[in-house]
DNA sequence: AGCACGCCGACT
DNA sequence: GTCGGCGTGCTC
């Protein structure tokens, strides 16, 4: 079991924004760590390089202020060079000097070779590398890191496509290096940057280099989706000598002196337009060396990407409120600076918070720099994107329903440097913006942040990393921050801007708890306690519009006394226990705990205990039942299957040709509905008990987020939230709108169990086909981590495998093993050194995946 | 991922 | 005595 032990609490002061610069110097014995490619698909980078945490934020207050490093190196200052490099046992032995470029040296003398040059390769596919290659001379001057490269790899017959992260001087192999073969980008796909980014990435979120490339690199890019190669003509310099022209047949001569004449480069269509003739005659000046050819790739579908600006909202210019103008102030303070800086707007629901992000990047604009706005996936609506192309002339918008052509074409345009503003879901982190000087991530807290497919990073850390490692700030907004950017401004990474009140001062919608637990209603079984009822009542016969709000689908079933509201939670790790399906057992699925089920509630010994929330099937047919007269939508993830349903029912609702909106969390985000006088959220307990450690966390946004949803217009609005648990503090902090009272409170049950962000969590998740197989399976990988964890010392809390709350997918049963450690590194170190051997015999049909700092441990 | 090497059963 | 099973290991 992890303790918070006294000279840990300080190095684990920041787990997201994730540190242990501190107390990788305590322990400089921490290993250099070459991790080598385990079979599975995790490897990290170059074998040579250590990697130390490039994540490191500006140490804590109490800590000498960090170096600025000027070439924008992610590396946190004097962590190179200290026992790195030392692995190579002809270092510094032998310095011939001599250069053999020419040809191959005899096998003796590869020993001594220091001065070829090597390129470091990764590939997409195992084996993922890195593996060095020789670059012939003729690339020498060519051939940068971030290019694409064609080398042979072990017996294959075609040449592979891999990644050059590193071009370097001689390696000391003590065979020789196959050759490149072939450069494939004629500029890189990454600069430096980027390049050092990935690195990173691949080693936090251990997934191979070659697989981090692939993702910040749209494969529109990496196949020039849209482009097509055209060959321009122009006259060879031999047609100077009029001679040679004048001995032409006429129809050549006339095609020729019209290029001439153009003074500009044509491709052969073009050329006959003009001379009004066929191919042929062209055809023939190529053949006699007449014609120069220029092949260029070109867009052919290109700059067809403008969209009609919708003329909802004027360009107004608001007044900024005092809080907008404090916010704005601060950022750009930081921004002067020239350093790089972490800042958590905390804006409440309705506060301006896009206003003040633009005119943030209008500061950045000013000074010829450029910014990437990162949004939810969900809340790139329209309107949100046309606040942006209104205020800015050149901005590019990145979505999910873009075509590969308009994608690569809009990667293009941002390359070019011609793009100020990049708006965009997760992935638009990696916008190769080549004058970044801002990041902004809106509704920060937002879990679609995190990607839920290797690699499995969460785009704030990204984030962070780009914006360290390029000196500039990171601009956080959030009505409900998550708990690790909070922490942040707690410890003092990161720089707490508050805005407390809405624009136009109106006031924070009042929140009304319902009390489930009284047997009130009881008779109808309802999922809709009368107080909900007459309030939607009323608002109807006001022409008021409603949203109601379903909890999410019952994955898990937590065992809640209906009486008094009591939950069956895990001693060990404070989750709710799952009730299992054969039903005699309660189950914990971080640590497998289990119990007999309890036949009544061990708190009031009410019989009566039940294992599952309200059903939502039948939630719309009694919405329907009950008011009849109104004209209702669904909408949750079944019923927005298709692209552009969501925003259709939004636009019928917000014409109002809807009265009442029922659906999941996908309402609770970003909606601004003026007519909207009552949220209900029906069921707050479906959130609250779910068995992750976040559930509180998630209640609390949720219930804040969709009571923001309603009192924007000047008819007030009310919020009913109906609860089993209606004295829980997160439920109790949402309805007074107390973040802080919130984060205070739910940071002392974080610390009990050094949950996030006070310690680091990572998961592996291990999937097969036959349950045993794979649980044996998972059970050796334990074994392998617990030894791991002897060898390095590293103070890691091993748990499971325990079945996760999904325990079947797609035919694979599913296990999971959780570990928690203070210091991030100690935790990713113990999973390399696991997982380095660690391998699986095919015939097992087993596979396992690393997440680090899950969000969803579904 | 492929593709080789390597050590044990049914065949010309 | 060989041909071939796929278990194990390597790819710069």
């Amino acid at each position: 079991m992890l303790v918070n032990s006294p000279n840990h609490s300080h190095s684990a002061a920041n787990a997201v924004f994730s540190t242990g610069v501190d107390s990788d110097l305590e322990n400089p014995a921490s290993p250099p760590n070459t991790d080598a490619d385990p079979a599975t698909s995790h490897t990290s980078s170059s074998p040579k390089s250590p990697h130390p945490d490039f994540m490191s934020p500006s140490p804590a207050p109490t800590d000498p202020p960090p170096e600025p490093d000027p070439h924008g190196s992610l590396s946190a200052p004097g962590f190179f060079d200290t026992d790195a490099e030392s692995t190579d046992p002809d270092d510094g032995t032998v310095s011939t000097q001599g250069t053999l470029f020419d040809t191959d040296p005899p096998p003796w003398e590869l020993a001594a070779q220091e001065d070829i040059a090597v390129a470091s390769v990764v590939f997409s596919d195992a084996p993922h590398g890195p593996y060095d290659y020789r670059i012939p001379d003729a690339m020498r001057e060519h051939l940068q890191p971030g290019m694409r490269v064609h080398v042979p790899l072990a017996r294959r017959k075609r040449p592979t496509v891999g990644w050059c992260i590193e071009t370097k001087q001689g390696s000391s192999h003590n065979r020789s290096l196959s050759d490149v073969a072939e450069i494939l980008d004629d500029e890189p796909l990454c600069d430096p940057p980027l390049v050092r980014l990935v690195t990173w990435m691949s080693h936090y979120y251990q997934s191979p280099a070659g697989q981090v490339f692939d993702t910040l690199i749209p494969s529109s890019v990496r196949t020039n989706a849209g482009t097509r190669e055209t060959t321009y003509l122009s006259p060879a310099p031999s047609t100077d000598d009029e001679t040679v022209v004048a001995a032409l047949p006429a129809k050549q001569q006339r095609v020729l002196r019209l290029l001439i004449a153009a003074a500009r480069p044509m491709t052969s269509s073009q050329l006959q337009i003009h001379a009004e003739c066929t191919a042929a005659p062209v055809n023939t000046l190529r053949k006699k060396g007449l014609l120069r050819e220029t092949v260029r790739r070109e867009m052919t579908s290109g700059s067809s990407t403008r969209w009609q600006i919708d003329d909802g909202e004027k360009n107004q210019t608001h007044d900024l409120t005092e809080d907008q103008t404090n916010a704005l102030q601060k950022i750009t303070a930081a921004l002067d600076t020239g350093k790089a800086a972490t800042l958590l707007l905390h804006g409440v629901t309705g506060s301006g918070k896009t206003e003040v992000y633009i005119k943030a990047i209008e500061h950045v604009v000013k000074f010829g720099r450029a910014a990437i706005v990162l949004v939810p996936e969900i809340s790139l609506t329209p309107q949100t994107r046309g606040r942006f192309e209104r205020r800015f002339p050149s901005v590019a918008v990145l979505h999910s329903q873009m075509t590969p052509a308009e994608r690569h074409f809009q990667w293009q345009r941002i390359r070019s440097g011609e793009v100020q503003v990049v708006v965009g879901p997760r992935s638009a982190v990696f916008a190769p913006l080549p004058r970044l000087g801002l990041i902004i991530i809106d509704e920060e807290h937002d879990g679609s942040f995190k990607q839920d497919s290797q690699p499995r990073y969460h785009a704030r850390k990204v984030a962070f990393a780009r914006a360290q490692s390029l000196g500039i700030p990171l601009l956080l907004g959030s009505a409900t921050p998550s708990l690790e950017s909070w922490h942040a401004t707690r410890t003092g990474h990161a720089e707490m801007i508050s805005m407390p009140n809405r624009v136009g001062n109106r006031p924070m919608p009042d929140v009304q708890l319902v009390d489930l637990r009284l047997k009130e209603d009881r008779g109808r079984r309802g999922a809709i306690s009368r107080q909900l009822h007459l309030a939607v009542t009323e608002v109807l016969n006001e022409k008021g519009q409603v949203i109601l709000l379903l909890n999410r689908r019952g994955f898990a079933t937590t065992i809640q006394c209906p009486a008094c509201g009591h939950v069956v939670a895990c001693p060990d790790c404070d989750m709710p226990l799952t009730h299992h399906r054969d039903g005699s057992k309660a189950v914990c699925h971080y640590c497998d705990y289990t119990i007999a089920t309890p036949p009544w509630c061990p708190a009031c010994k009410f019989d009566g205990i039940r294992y599952s929330g309200l059903g939502t099937q039948r939630l719309e047919e009694e919405v329907k039942a009950r008011f009849p007269g109104a004209r209702i939508a669904r909408m949750d993830s079944d019923t927005m299957r298709r692209p552009g349903s969501h925003q259709k029912v939004l636009s019928a609702f917000r014409s109002g040709e809807l009265d009442l909106l029922l659906g999941t969390q996908m309402i609770a985000k970003g909606l601004d509905f003026p007519n909207v006088l009552l949220v209900g959220v029906i069921n707050a307990d479906g959130a609250l008990h779910f068995p992750d450690f976040r559930a509180a966390e998630r209640t609390f946004q949720l219930v804040t987020q969709v009571a923001g949803r309603t009192g924007r217009g000047n008819r007030g609005g009310r919020v009913i939230v109906q609860t089993f648990s209606p004295e829980h503090m997160a439920i109790q902090a949402a309805s007074r709108h107390d973040y802080y009272q919130f984060a205070e409170a739910e940071m002392i049950n974080r610390a009990k169990f050094n949950y996030p962000p006070l310690g680091s969590v990572a998961r592996i998740i291990i999937r097969g086909a036959i349950e045993e197989v794979t649980e044996a399976t998972a059970e050796s990988l334990v074994g392998r981590l617990e030894a791991a964890k002897q060898s390095l010392g590293a103070d890691v809390r091993i748990l499971g495998p325990a079945p996760p709350p999904i325990v079947k997918l797609r035919g694979k049963y599913r296990f999971h093993i959780l570990l928690q450690a203070l210091d991030p590194r100690k935790l990713g170190d113990t999973i390399r050194t696991a997982t380095k051997t660690f391998k699986i015999p095919e015939k097992d049909d087993v596979q396992y995946v690393i997440d680090i700092d899950p969000v969803d441990m579904l």
